[in-house]
DNA sequence: AGTCCGTGAGTAAGCGCTTTCTCGCCGGGT
DNA sequence: ACCCGGCGAGAAAGCGCTTACTCACGGACT
């Protein structure tokens, strides 16, 4: 086993110089028939692999971006993930995956490595709206497309889902359900996502002409299973149960949903719950969740690919902002029992 | 905006030679601490960040280990994804992440893509036992470690769990919950970890010294949620149903609990069911799913490791095969009333 | 027959970095 | 006062590849 083939040997081989192998590879056109056959046939027969840093290195454009998300274990940053993986693929480029865990010091080191592997572009969904980490990675030159949150930059992409029209979305539900005392379980502070869902349910309870304080808040340490469980024995512990619980994502609502059922609250009749993020699971749950769906796949897919066409044309490229909107997936969590009920006896 | 600041720059900043701004970066003990200092601040000053790609043609070790997983949407594989994600950062190194999706031809292109991008590891659950990939990477000097997936070949590490235990830890509960008509919905042909977990169930019915047409076999063309719908669904469609329903794992089961509990069926009165993997949703689902728990976590810490290690040194590395053991946990889905019962009235 | 140009291959200069070798310089031993 | 050894910095050679640029060769013109 020779430790690596180079293009040397493959040239050798084929009795023409280096350039010309290169010249099959990257402007096979100019190359010709013949030659090019007897090229790709002693690739083929050495096994020869394009050493692809090197390329890196000559021409300066690589054939790699970073993804870095707040919590790979988030079902709806893996389906995020899918999205960007396939997009990638097909064009040939790798995806370096990185996971933040919302610290801003892991997201820092994370950034630094995806730099120094000079990656040609980060698609990222920052920590707190850490612009220091953008600016520093536009500074490279490297192009930035921010993921799952809103900008206005001029200088960088974003694909974004409409979070405010989501929170008031599912409040407007809750609110039409007759529910009268409502939580809303929300992230950590300066956790764009939900705060901006947050700004949503108070607009829906606006619109509505409720009394704002129809909503209270709890906010929860982070957006997992774990925290939601924790909000649940909070909320279990109150004198008086809220009439329905809106969680910035269904992680929280899950975990939220397991410690209620399991003190024996009925859900939705003593409680209607209501998600975020719509993610597979919810449907599957103790009691199938309703929840306000973002198109993951096409998040991650549309992110890849602007990231990939700024990086083949930087010159003419138009950065966009693009905005998806949320749509509310009514189910069985949020159907609060009306006053007459028709139905089976 | 210098499109990229190199090692020149910096030394011409800290009036040294490029060499000695090599050593500090490398071996800063071998430079004078004056010198050093001066060198560090330039790096400072200019916002330096190493340029991995050309460190790595010139010493041709890379920083890059890649990471082939059969479906990023199982939160199996997203547990272990996180697993080398964290070993891997904190050891400097970056993780290409691919997902073959079951389909051999796209593990191949992966399998390539890597290759190109002269990683010095793979982590790769293989799609059927698709030694030729594997073959073809150690004959390019890429180690490779087999994620989720025993061996015994000697080039090469491996870190599993042992598959066949889970599966007879899973019937022998089933047999002593006084299951009768079991159906195990397994995945696809070929794919090792379901057959394994098979063959345990068959351990298991045959230690109980009962007839082997307890078990039935239903297998499903995939290993998630919509199939495990579809299971339910032809389950369903029969004249009589199993008493107790085995899946290869969690994403199986929990489609199958939901097509069930739709339909009517109780569980696990009517119809007990147990899961494999114990993904954080099981115990969140409808009916808490008994599962066999896998340390998804550090099935890919240590394979990450592993991987790192052999490429720090290859020359005495020890080719190692770790297998970790499974464990059931019991939950409601499998819990069968008893002729006698005690509780509440 | 001489000139021109298009085609197709070779030549060579680096990309940014590591690493070996060389060499200047200073302190200590004789 | 001289020599030698060791420390520390510089010079330089590539790693595998891309990409001008160069150049030889014919065929099609004038």
């Amino acid at each position: 086993m020779k430790p690596s083939i180079s293009i040397r040997d493959v040239a050798v081989r084929a009795e023409v110089s280096v350039g010309t192998v290169s010249n099959v590879l990257n402007r096979p056109g100019v190359v010709a028939t013949a030659t090019r056959e007897r090229v790709l046939a002693a690739i083929d027969a050495l096994g020869y692999v394009r050493n692809e840093p090197a390329r890196q290195l000559r021409s300066g454009t690589a054939r790699t971006i970073g993804l870095v998300v707040l919590d790979v274990g988030n079902p709806f940053f893996t389906d995020v993930a899918r999205g960007v993986e396939e997009a990638a693929s097909e064009a040939g480029h790798a995806v370096i995956l990185c996971n933040s865990g919302e610290s801003v010091g892991k997201e820092r080191g994370h950034v630094e490595l995806l730099a120094s592997q000079r990656v040609h572009g980060v698609l990222i969904t920052p920590v707190q709206s850490a612009q220091v980490s953008l600016r520093w990675l536009r500074d490279r030159g490297i192009s930035v497309v921010l993921l799952d949150h809103p900008t206005a930059e001029a200088d960088l992409c974003s694909v974004a889902v409409d979070d405010r029209r989501g929170g008031e979305l599912a409040l407007t539900h809750l609110l039409a359900e007759g529910c009268e005392r409502i939580v809303m379980v929300t992230g950590p502070p300066g956790l764009h996502q939900a705060a901006e869902r947050h700004r949503g349910a108070r607009d829906a309870i606006r619109l509505a002409g409720r009394a704002p304080d129809v909503l209270e808040v709890l906010p929860a340490p982070a957006l997992n299973v774990a925290c939601g469980l924790r909000a649940g024995e909070q909320l279990l512990a109150r004198a008086v149960l809220p009439d329905a619980v809106f969680c910035a994502n269904d992680l929280l609502a899950l975990g939220l949903l397991q410690a209620t059922v399991r003190a024996g609250v009925r859900v939705p009749e003593d409680l209607a719950i209501v998600g975020y993020d719509d993610i597979d699971f919810a449907a599957a749950a103790a009691v199938p969740l309703t929840s306000v769906r973002q198109p993951r796949h096409e998040i991650g897919r549309t992110a890849a690919s602007l990231v990939i066409a700024e990086s083949q044309s930087p010159a003419e490229h138009e950065h966009r902002h693009v905005v998806f909107t949320p749509e509310l997936v009514v189910r069985e969590s949020s159907r609060r029992p009306r006053r007459v009920r028709t139905g089976r006896p």
